[in-house]
DNA sequence: CCTTAATCGAGACGGTACGTCCTGTCTTGTT
DNA sequence: AACAAGACAGGACGTACCGTCTCGATTAAGG
């Protein structure tokens, strides 16, 4: 039968040139930032044709959000404390304490490019977006359980949570401190408690 | 004094020059987004020599800035209505409606350049975004005086009203309606008003 | 040996390409000379990218360079009819005939290039000049074999054959005829057979 | 009556500025070059406006015209010795030594100029080229009436008096010598005297 | 063993934009 | 008028990436 599965024949990839590649975007990113990571300096810096490159991505941006999943795939905690400060606060130190480092210079690479590319603001909004947002509406929801959430929209309770992070990551100041992530919190708990 | 301000010389700018520069780059991020934006489209669009533009700016970033302020110079209303909740939303319904148009387009170019340029990002914060804050700032002082707010931290609460705007434009979501404004205005005062 | 041959490796150069440049960049300097050909109009011209150009051509001089020697491969004769004046004479002619037509516009071009940059003047003097010169050498060689010659510097008297015709060239006077040929043979040669 | 010629009036041209021009573009020139001067540079070198310089010169050839004019106004001597061999080498020397100077910059900037601008090889031709001609026209002539030149054509002659020399300074080959001076000449009275 | 097919490094290719330099002209206020 | 200063349109420079494309050489799996 013709119809078959396409049964994958040929060279296989080279997983070396996947880690070469995820490597050197890596490296430009966080040392040069955005405007330093190219296509042609990934390829060059990892010894890699642009043509393996660009076989595995359509373009940078996917670079960067592969390089940002890969980064973070083993972490993504959803504290279930019983208490909904708890929850929060240990959740927001975690999220804040990444943007300090490494995952910080991605994520701002991140928006870089969705902003000069809608579809690709889409892809992320589906693929990394969304699940950062589940895990607060999980907590959220466990309070809500409990009784302790009375406000009606969890999306608006959310976006209290990420868009200061975001709006520091634009301006590239650096409040995102243990603290902010205290006083953001309390911000948070009372919207969702004390809703008229 | 020796410090005297340098004396005006030589031919002055042609301030149509000045307009031609602006409208093109206008047009063109209106048009075709921060990709579409080019110090040579500009040039061209214009009519105007590469030089002319570059002896005005620097850069894309300063030409966005500029565009922008002259854009929303007359605006900028501090509503003083003696109450909290109707001058925020005030202020909120007016932003978001402006996101919605042209601002919106270039306050995300303006996004686009700040995340490639750190020194830039700087300089939008000190000319525009500290602006910005100063006008919900004194709404806050205003009420603080009238014994309404009780949180110790004016940054906080203006990193709630500001952090999911930029939020939705970074990911180009259409959340920026008048209901979403009210559901801020009123998440912000729960915080501003019961703190622990 | 360790000194091998660098493999030809990558896509290899496409002659359309180098044709098309050649093509594009002769068609300039005939029509428009010297002023009327840059990187920019060859490019544009020839329908190739700067790039393609660039990655044959450090700039305008060699392009020229590569233009003429490709167009004069061919040509070239070293008469040998056992005369020194009819050698002379039939070098002369069909020397003057070229700088009549399309090689003129070529060397006077080379030669604008070869007073900007002393450096290009040396690769011109070695790859270009150097081989027109030994033409000459050969034709007197045989003559001084033959007793016909007693001058003792066979390097002045190719400058007399070959100075006029530049210092023509330089001032775009159209002397160069056949006339003009046979009068410089005569010249030549009474100085190289009556030496004190 | 109006059809007065017309009275020069306003502000005089200062001749400081005029000797400030000529002093920088002599600077540029031999210190960088034809392609180190521009009349860009001339202004900024000079501390005058570029106005300046163009109420003074239509372009580059003409400021190069001048400030070679001005350099050698006082030199160009026509030998008369009475002897055709002791004329020439005379002025053969002084000239190759010039060559070796100054002015053999200037020319060769002359020279790349007149490449480029047909209409200014002419006026070169007829300012200063055919001055130079001149006199060796009147060495050539008094030589003629002694009986010792028998060549039919002082053109030819000269052509061979100045051919090398452009041959020389085009490709920046260093035999401007007192030797080849003596030479050249040798060789030049064997045409002027042995012609068949 | 030997095709088949996808991989690999290398690098050419048409484009687009960058930011700079120079040309020749013009427009200010000052001398 | 001439002058210093400097803006202006235009054009070319040489470089950097983009995303696509051709090479020859590997590297498996399937016949």
């Amino acid at each position: 039968m013709s119809n078959r599965l396409r049964v994958m024949t040929g060279r296989p990839r080279d997983p070396a040139v996947d880690d070469a590649i995820r490597m050197a975007a890596l490296g430009l990113i966080t040392e040069q930032g955005y405007r330093g990571m190219s296509m042609e300096g990934i390829a060059a810096r990892s010894g890699v044709s642009k043509q393996a490159v660009y076989r595995r991505y359509p373009g940078k941006g996917e670079v960067i959000l592969d390089v940002l999943t890969a980064y973070a795939r083993t972490r993504l905690p959803t504290p279930d404390t019983g208490d909904l400060r708890e929850d929060l606060l240990a959740l927001l130190e975690a999220t804040f304490a990444a943007q300090r480092g490494v995952p910080g210079a991605l994520n701002q690479a991140l928006a870089a490019e969705a902003l000069q590319a809608p579809a690709f603001a889409q892809r992320v909004n589906g693929e990394l977006i969304a699940a950062r947002r589940d895990a607060v509406r999980q907590i959220l929801g466990r309070a809500r359980d409990r009784g302790e959430v009375t406000h009606p929209d969890d999306e608006v309770l959310i976006d209290l949570v990420f868009g200061p992070m975001w709006y520091a990551l634009l301006f590239d100041v650096g409040k995102l401190t243990d603290a902010y992530a205290a006083a953001l919190t309390d911000a948070v708990i009372a919207a969702a408690t004390h809703q008229p």
